[in-house]
DNA sequence: GCAGGGAAAGTCATCAGATGACTTCCGGGC
DNA sequence: GCCCGGAAGTCATCTGATGACTTTCCCTGC
């Protein structure tokens, strides 16, 4: 077993065991490389592999710190790397991401508050005024996510943010059909609501499923994607 | 930003343009860090990260490759970490299991050769016959991958076999209510393998959920999480 | 006694050089 | 034609030193 490995084994056991809890600060480098037998290269390999992961977080001048290890800390990994894969494959995230948002559909017309009806329409209405491409984007990543806020599952609601944010790469709207696509879109948008406003799991679950077909047939027939230098990952979802 | 984010960044960059495709060697490492602007430690680091998320894998002697990029590629990532997750958010993730699972055995039936069957039921067999818990659990762990298999999606198949994994953890069937656990499992597992043997999707979807949601609601009474020094990692699924 | 400033310690971040380990390839020997 | 050995290329690891940032604490001034 290479260094690296019986660093980052070992780190992760120590994590495993609870000898290191959610939040807590691991040993200096030095006193962990000689712990675990490894030089603070290796370590050092080793802890940015658990910081991809969402395991650890390590801090300039300050330490290296657990992180509180709830389900949407790792899976939020996922959305570094989710984009780099190539679109044959994303039809198949689609698949999973049509039956989830079914899913957080459904609850989210069991279990919604007058508050989040409210929000949903406000969203809608901003979606169906604006111009900017962008800005409508944005506003359908709130809409998508407010509703699987409103299901209670963080972890489900970060799987479908990642999935998501996957697809916003490409711009649809902002081709000739563009305008075409919104308006079927919005008209989509208010089925949902409508069908979570009304207690309906049944029919939210539907229209929630032929909503992420319907995008998922534009981006099949269209895919052009945008090349992006980023950082543009302001999270102001609610 | 720092020399590992400008390494990190760059090299994922370098991937999502294509400069560097799947299977490729990327350049050196004295050759790409000048390239980068960064030196040889921070660069390793920022590979480590990438490997860890499964987008390039290093060889010793070799070079470092870019993955194949499929979904499971980066998704299999998360095999290392979702078993860090304490119980409490785990029940998150059952309920996307069990919504997933509902949805793969609903597709299996529809889909399902006769060598699906076959498979099923030899082994459902296997786990009726053996005594050995260890050998029940991978029994049962493979019941399962042969739906997701037959469900036609490796993406999905991939995700949820992670989602098992983490709850093999837990090997509830060394309990002392074990062996009448088995036998309701087994009688779960039946009715899932005639139903998709049937041909009957909505049957075998309810089936799927019932079961998984049996095996919650078992976690959830007693959690002796077992301790253990992997790797098991054989993943002998066909 | 208290608030502010600054020094000092602790820790991660980075660079540089050298050496070892492993893989791959090629040519020589049989 | 096959096998073996060596050379080159590449990643893996160790060591030492320096810089950057954070945190703590003491000292100063009021």
């Amino acid at each position: 077993m290479s260094a690296v490995d019986k660093a980052f084994h070992g780190l992760r056991h120590m994590i495993a065991t609870g000898r290191l809890g959610p939040g807590e600060r691991i040993p200096p480098e030095a006193e962990l490389g000689e712990e675990l037998g490894v030089s603070r290269g290796p370590l050092r390999e080793a802890v940015r592999m658990l910081a991809a992961l969402g395991v650890v977080e390590p801090r300039h001048g300050s330490g290296t710190y657990v992180s509180q290890l709830r389900p949407e800390d790792v899976i939020g990994s996922l959305s570094l790397t989710l984009e780099l894969l190539p679109l044959s494959g994303l039809l198949e995230v689609y698949e999973i991401r049509r039956v989830l948002e079914a899913h957080v559909a459904s609850k989210a017309a069991a279990r919604r508050t007058p508050e989040t009806v409210k929000t949903l329409f406000s969203l809608i209405d901003a979606m169906e005024a604006t111009e900017d491409p962008t800005e409508a984007s944005e506003l359908d990543h709130r809409f998508h996510a407010e509703i699987a806020r409103a299901a209670e599952n963080p972890t489900l609601a970060t799987l479908l943010a990642v999935f998501r944010a996957r697809s916003r790469k490409y711009q649809v709207f902002t081709l000739p059909e563009g305008p075409e696509m919104r308006r079927k879109s919005d008209a989509d948008h208010r089925v949902m609501a409508t069908a979570i406003a009304d207690r309906d799991p049944g029919a939210a679950a539907g229209a929630a499923e032929a909503h992420v077909a319907q995008t998922e047939r534009w981006l099949r027939a269209f895919m052009p994607p945008v090349e992006e230098d980023e950082d543009t990952s302001g999270d102001t979802a609610g």
